[in-house]
DNA sequence: CATGCCTGCTATATTTTTTATAGCATCTTG
DNA sequence: CAAGATGCTATAAAAAATATAGCAGGCATG
């Protein structure tokens, strides 16, 4: 899976992650909503654009058609993530 | 989505990956099939048995059932990526 | 029980990546 | 033209990853 190299970069899901609302971030939006610094923000999305799954339109940063098709495919991983964080702490409160 | 931290550090996706036969491999098979180093796939592999993703028993290592619930919840993703990764490279040969 | 091989893993030095921070150039608004 | 927002670059320091060597334990063979 070529896909995985892309993504699997440092905040680069994260990043695709925090535009998934539709509603375009400026890059300093999406660095505060990412929470990284603006060279690793630039390098991703420099690799984002050309990997066309992000576009920088008028109103600042959104997701492309193909952009939104994989936040779409993440929905399991999403549904898997909760049960597994379920089942994962239940070091909430060590019952006092 | 905390597990993003977690499948977003180099290789880890790709450890899982690898592991997706069911079979156990050791670990030398698995630094050689991730294309990994040692010290990179033991910090991971730790992490990843943490998180119970990863079991470690007498064959080698193998997916846990939160492991292969995670693969089961990436096919979307895989499927995806087909599609993604045909609309990207019509860079195939340039007509000569 | 010594030999060799496979196992999981650690140690070390080097290279690469990421981080934090400052700041530049452009555009808009008043 | 000042003031603020924008996209982004530069630089040095810190953190992560890499390549490589090698240790210690298990097991089989002679």
């Amino acid at each position: 899976m070529v896909a995985l190299d892309l993504l699997g970069r440092r905040n680069a899901l994260r990043i695709l992650w925090e535009l998934r609302s539709g509603e375009p971030l400026t890059f300093r939006a999406l660095q505060d909503a990412a929470q990284t610094n603006p060279a690793l923000l630039n390098t991703r999305l420099t690799e984002l654009r050309a990997a066309a799954l992000v576009v920088h339109e008028g109103q600042g940063y959104q997701l492309s058609d193909h952009g939104q098709a994989l936040l779409q495919a993440l929905h399991p991983l999403a549904d898997w993530a909760t049960t597994w964080a379920a089942s994962q702490a239940p070091v909430d409160q060590p019952a006092d």
